[in-house]
RNA sequence: GCUCACAUAGCUCAGUCGGUAGAGCGCUUCCUUGGUAAGGAAGAGGUCAUCGGUUCAAAUCCGAUUGUGAGCACCA
């Protein structure tokens, strides 16, 4: 499998490029004059941390009063002032108890904190700073030698956010100011275009102009509504999920979206995830509620209480339990597009790619010790399939990995240090043997064992998992699954969690994204739209898109009130890929003439050889059509 | 959940100093019957997110709530 690691989350932390770079120290020196500016027109505020990033850099505040985007044109004032002053950097080293006095004067809590921190735990001797005109910060470096060295016009503060210290929720937010930086201002004119550009693409907005999903606040937030054209979407996923797991050996099941909330805690969910959870369903003792006179189940017992699932792992696993399983039976493989409700907070909702119900594309094999490393390459190999298939490239693969070092490790992970250490080695053997570079993910694994997540990033720059494989030692013991061995004992197989094509919700978010809302045939809502020169044609289109239908082709036919250019322009705007205009000539021969979606040469040719041309493209899930000559 | 911003027609947006609402697209109807990205005309469509406050008067000012967006935290 080749994978690629072009969404390093190191290479965003500490720029893209090596620290000795002259754009690195553009930046990193840029984010100085941020903050002196910031210090300027707020004075009293306290510095948090000020690095380059990706396309630019940030510095946190704790502002004495605050600030708003109102306010980026006069901070951007003052910091082409401070450029054109030619401030000197000058760096200076002090031994650790002269650095912290000299922090203990700058009055800044958050850098004293970090200082500190830097002397006892990495045994600093000594601690760097940087001045350059009234600012001081303690800083590593590199900088330039002189703001005069800044570009005036290559950067831009872009947006106003919060942040807690230290990234931990537990720490106070402070206030991050993001700007984008580059060594010369056609560089920022481009990537501030390649930006605008990807707004324009944001999932959010094509899936409302081209009729995929809807979400209504009287159904709830994160639940989002599938409309027709969506649903085909789905359905078309769907379809080719089925056909790669039915020839990868996988038996599909069907189960409920809920069930009683004890399996969760045998399953160890809740636990774990019960704020993460909608809550339970309880249903009344009927004695109870009738003596309540209405007011149903005032202190009444709770005769039984349901949750809507948070996952289909324990459903599935009931499912192997069902009936006794043997040792020949094994690998199990049961998949299921399952739909499950998670209580995502508030904040993190949002589109299609952060929802609160979704349909997953789940399945969990059930192997032995000896087998799994065979059915994680199988799963490794049918991500690439369908990778292949959607045309996705730009990925990065995760190998999450428990934190034993966590300070809250028993209450996020199964506390069992050698299973931890054996699992987290197989996945690395498999990733090693497959040759797939890779990335470690340290406290990222899931609770219940280690993962290998593919990672994606929205237009917009986010970053999410949207494939992943999981092994799990934990629940196959705590749902007491057991299979006969040869030796005619009872034995506890291993699970496989899986979801290559992620959720419903998550994937059509991407491909919206990917494909600019532009989907090949096989997956466009609209397969085929003819569009009829004059009202005396529609008769020959409405026999073009039966004969099209009757393969089951999605072909439609555009109302006729409209001239010619304006039913293109629509079809152009739906982003239909094939458009079939037919008028006099084409009646008389029995033609078609298709217009692909971004070209503007055109084909006439036969109805059958159309038809042909546009089954082949479905049928192989084919970007492209090939047209007899 | 946290920080900040925003919320006007189906969509994209305008609305000055507080004086009871506007455009384009879309939609409906009619005319036009056409050859490649907007033919013409007319019409419908709004409790200015919700609730409360200030005021003679609120889309506009203030507060709360809900929702949306960006970011942080979270992400089985």
């Amino acid at each position: 499998m080749r994978a690629m690691a072009s969404l390093d989350r190191r290479a965003e932390h500490s720029g893209a490029q090596q620290s000795d770079d002259e754009l690195y120290r553009i930046r990193h020196s840029l984010a100085h004059v941020l903050a002196q500016a910031v210090l300027e027109l707020r004075p009293g505020s306290t510095l948090g941390f000020g690095p380059p990033i990706k396309d630019g850099f940030y510095y946190d505040f704790l502002l004495s009063e605050p600030l708003t985007e109102a306010d980026f044109p006069e901070l951007e004032r003052r910091m082409r002032k401070i450029i054109k002053k030619g401030q000197r950097f000058y760096q200076e080293d002090l031994p650790a108890a002269e650095a912290l006095e000299r922090i203990e004067e700058m009055g800044e809590p958050y850098k004293r904190e970090y200082g500190a921190e830097l002397i006892a735990k990495q045994g600093l001797s000594a601690l760097s700073f940087y001045r350059n005109g009234p600012f001081l910060d303690m800083c590593e470096g590199p900088h330039v030698s002189d703001t005069k060295q800044l570009p005036r016009d290559a950067f831009k503060l872009r947006s106003l956010a919060g942040a807690y210290w230290r990234g931990d929720s537990d720490n106070t937010m402070m206030t991050r100011i993001y700007a984008w930086a580059f060594t010369a201002k056609t560089e920022l004119d481009e990537h501030v275009a390649r930006w605008e550009e990807a707004q324009r693409r944001d999932h959010k907005k094509l899936g409302r102009e081209l009729g995929i999903f809807a979400i209504d606040n009287d159904v709830g937030r994160g639940l989002p509504l599938w409309l027709p054209n969506g649903t085909v979407v789905r359905d078309e996923l769907e379809n080719l999920a089925k056909e790669l797991e039915f020839k990868a050996g996988y038996q599909r099941v069907a189960t409920p979206h809920l069930a009683r909330e004890n399996l969760y805690f045998k399953s160890g969910h809740l636990p774990y995830y019960a704020e993460d959870m909608y809550p339970a369903m309880e249903v009344m003792d009927p004695s109870d509620a009738q003596e309540a006179d209405g007011a149903a189940g005032e202190g009444g017992a709770v005769k039984e209480a349901y949750r809507l699932r948070p996952m289909n792992c324990p459903h599935h696993h009931k499912v192997f339990a069902a009936v006794p399983r043997s040792y020949r039976d094994l690998p199990v493989r049961l998949a299921e597009y399952g739909q499950v409700y998670r209580w995502e907070d508030s904040g993190a909702v949002g589109g299609l790619v952060r929802v609160r119900g979704m349909c997953m594309n789940d399945a969990h094999i059930y192997c032995t010790e000896a087998q799994i490393k065979d059915e994680f390459k199988a799963v490794m190999r049918l991500y690439q399939e369908a990778y292949d298939i959607l045309g996705l490239t730009d990925y990065m693969v995760r190998l999450s990995r428990w934190d034993p070092d966590d300070p809250k490790g028993r209450d996020k992970y199964v506390d069992n240090p050698q299973a931890w250490t054996a699992s987290e080695a197989i996945l690395e053997g498999v990733l090693q043997e497959m040759g797939v570079n890779y990335v470690d993910g340290v406290g990222e694994a899931a609770f219940y064992g280690p993962k290998i997540d593919i990672q994606f990033r929205t237009v917009t720059g986010r970053e999410e998992s949207l494939s992943t494989v999981q092994l799990d030692f934990s629940q196959p013991e705590t749902l007491g699954l057991s299979y006969v061995g040869a030796d005619g004992q009872p034995h506890r197989p291993y699970c496989i969690h899986r979801a290559p094509f992620s959720t419903h919700e998550r994937m059509v978010a991407f491909l919206l994204e990917h494909y600019a809302g532009a989907f090949p045939t096989w997956l466009a809502p609209v397969q085929a739209q003819v569009v009829t020169v004059s009202e005396q044609f529609d008769a020959y289109g409405a026999e073009i898109v039966a004969a099209l239908r009757e393969r089951m082709v999605r072909a439609e036919l555009a109302p006729s009130t409209e001239t010619v250019s304006k039913k293109i322009r629509q079809a152009a705007t739906l982003k239909i890929p094939n458009v079939l205009i037919v008028g006099e000539r084409e009646r008389q021969e029995g033609t078609v003439t298709l217009r692909r979606h971004g070209h503007k040469a055109q084909h006439t040719l036969a109805l059958d050889a159309l038809r042909a041309a546009l089954l082949e493209a479905i049928n192989t899930r084919s970007k492209e059509l090939l047209l007899p000559d």
